[in-house]
DNA sequence: CCGTGCCTTTGAATCGTTTCATTAGCACGT
DNA sequence: ACGTGCTAATGAAACGATTCAAAGGCACGG
């Protein structure tokens, strides 16, 4: 029943014509003759022939597939920057191949090499650890690769990323401009880069503006529970001592804290204090109390990578470029206070 | 700078040995002498030769890749399971590629056909609407194909799935053992298998308990929002009408119906009411009460799938299996007063 | 009747690797 | 000296598609 594959000489054969006149229909149909088109055409559907990607690459030198090695595909920041990636590669007749890492530089290698083994057009990559060495090796061997929400320390290579400090910065300036001054942001001990980089955004605004203070909390994880720790601590202070603003590293943790504030000391939200989170997780909207949170411009940074990738394909001599994007603020409901929704009439004024 | 890649051509000729040579040092190193395996694996190192991957293919016939399409890669089911059928595939020398079909049809063709085009070893499906044309041509030409969360109604091929209808039972079961017996379940109108199967287990479980009664409240969407005017809806009902439990047919809808509960009425959960969902999403072991839940075996269902495929690859005259797992009961705060923590000591009694 | 030009089709060369039948080289026993 | 047995290395033939120079067919004008 199963015979081997069936090859474009089996359509050949089958349709009377030359191996040749046959790769024509698929590749040139205009320097075919209908009837032949036709012909072939034929014998391709009753044969079920399916073109060989190997082959065909072999013989091209480079494939149509764009190699996408993330950390997490559980994580929506990488999942919805997947999702844009294929689309504008999709646009440009490219197919995108998604590897997960799950951070460990084990796995980061061996996508790497089967990508490289596959030929592929060039690689989007989120590291794992060091980029360097890596990355300096695949580039000696002419593979364009650019990096995800992580620039190059030698600018190497292109990268899109997003800037965490100004990330910070406008969200306490939300919180600000809310009529808020005491501020407290929680956080993990700052290892991480990007919570360092909030907190220095969020200690820029503050210095700028006279009578706000920022205190640090340090929480135990970026998790809802180490959230709701931070949360519990605060609701029990005595009155004077109670911020009017809080900041958090991610929304996991301003969800703990809500949890924690309301429930605990029956506090409101936005009213006795506003919360402010950073990430805009799904489930950010959905919070008991919408939270306000930052977000990366995911759906613009996948497009964004995939076509400085292609820049460099089509010009290998052109020069790296580092995007930087602005996150973009989000407000809901815990730090402002309901508004009639935009879409309904304004009521006359009388 | 950048000449052509290597080739193991130039391999051969840097070392001074045929190019059949290097091919043995590369796939079986016990055929050449030490001298010359050292020497050719010095020219690899020294030019920074890449194995093609397409001309292997060519020669061998087929890859070592499975394609894996999901309806969408921001699903944790889906991210979790294509992290173990990943593990899976390893393990066994293949590696798995990802395609995210995004629930869309036209997606879901692409990824098929490219897969196909790459000649990989087989794929695992999730598919998006009517299974049977599609694959039954992939299958006419010989690709192995094992369904993902879907049953072949024709049994035409391998699948592995969740018995739905086990999970409805066994929900409802743990909320009658925790003596529950008016018991309301939410859901969206049944047009969804899934959701019409976790009824039939509810109304299952209890009809076989004397005195258990079943409500079903219908929920505009299966979404937080939609689960908390559920929610404010029971909550505002006289004493004598509220139920002693509710199962609600996913976490999100769950969670919604307890932000409800919790801060309109001010039940306690689960003294007053207990409450589980279906899922077992990441956040339901953070809600403000941990929410009981059921889960998918994701992990075992991905492993399984890969070795279905693996099986049917090796043996293709193999008989077709369809595998379904009973999910699993997720015990938390939601349904069970708290006790000490299992790792705990037991203190002496007396 | 023949040359010219145009469109269609052909067939061979090519891509980089694996495989396998041969050959080369070498030591050993007779 | 010569055959035997063995390991190591060789080189040519695939794999399936694309490309391109060349040939074939045909109509038309001279």
């Amino acid at each position: 029943m199963d015979s081997r594959p069936v090859s474009i000489k089996d359509v050949a054969d089958r349709a009377g014509v030359a191996i040749g006149t046959v790769s024509n229909v698929l590749n040139h149909p205009a320097r075919v003759s209908a009837a032949t088109r036709e012909r072939v055409q034929g014998a391709i559907d009753d044969l079920g022939f399916v073109r060989n990607d190997a082959a065909r690459q072999l013989r091209a030198g480079q494939s149509r597939t764009i190699g996408l090695i993330v950390l997490d595909v559980g994580n929506p920041f990488f999942s919805s920057l997947a999702r844009a990636a294929e689309d504008c590669a999709a646009e440009n007749g490219s197919t995108v191949v998604l590897g997960d890492s799950g951070q460990d530089a084990g796995r980061e290698a061996r996508y790497i090499d089967v990508f490289e083994q596959q030929r592929v057009q060039g690689m989007l990559i989120s590291p794992v650890g060091d980029v360097g060495p890596r990355v300096e090796a695949l580039r000696k061997r002419g593979m364009p690769v650019v990096l995800v929400d992580r620039v190059d320390p030698q600018r190497r290579c292109s990268s899109v990323s997003v800037d965490d400090v100004a990330g910070g910065y406008m969200a306490v300036r939300h919180l600000l401009a809310a009529g808020r001054r005491r501020i407290v942001f929680v956080g993990t001990r700052a290892d991480y880069r990007q919570v360092a980089d909030r907190l220095t955004g969020a200690r820029q605004a503050v210095e700028e503006h006279d009578g706000a203070v920022l205190e640090v909390v340090e929480a135990d994880a970026m998790t809802v529970l180490a959230g709701r720790d931070v949360g519990e601590a605060i609701a029990q202070r005595r009155a004077g001592e109670l911020p009017d603003g809080i900041f958090c590293a991610n929304d996991l943790l301003a969800i703990g804290v809500m949890q924690a504030v309301l429930l605990i000391r029956g506090l409101r939200i936005p009213e006795d204090l506003a919360l402010i989170g950073y990430d805009d997780i799904d489930f950010s909207a959905s919070a008991v109390v919408p939270l306000t949170s930052v977000r990366k411009p995911t759906e613009l940074m996948g497009r964004t990578a995939v076509e400085l990738l292609l820049e460099e394909i089509e010009r290998p001599a052109s020069r790296r470029r580092q995007v930087i994007f602005d996150p973009e603020l989000v407000e809901r409901g815990s730090t402002t206070a309901l508004v009639p929704a935009a879409g309904s009439p304004a009521p006359a004024v009388g």
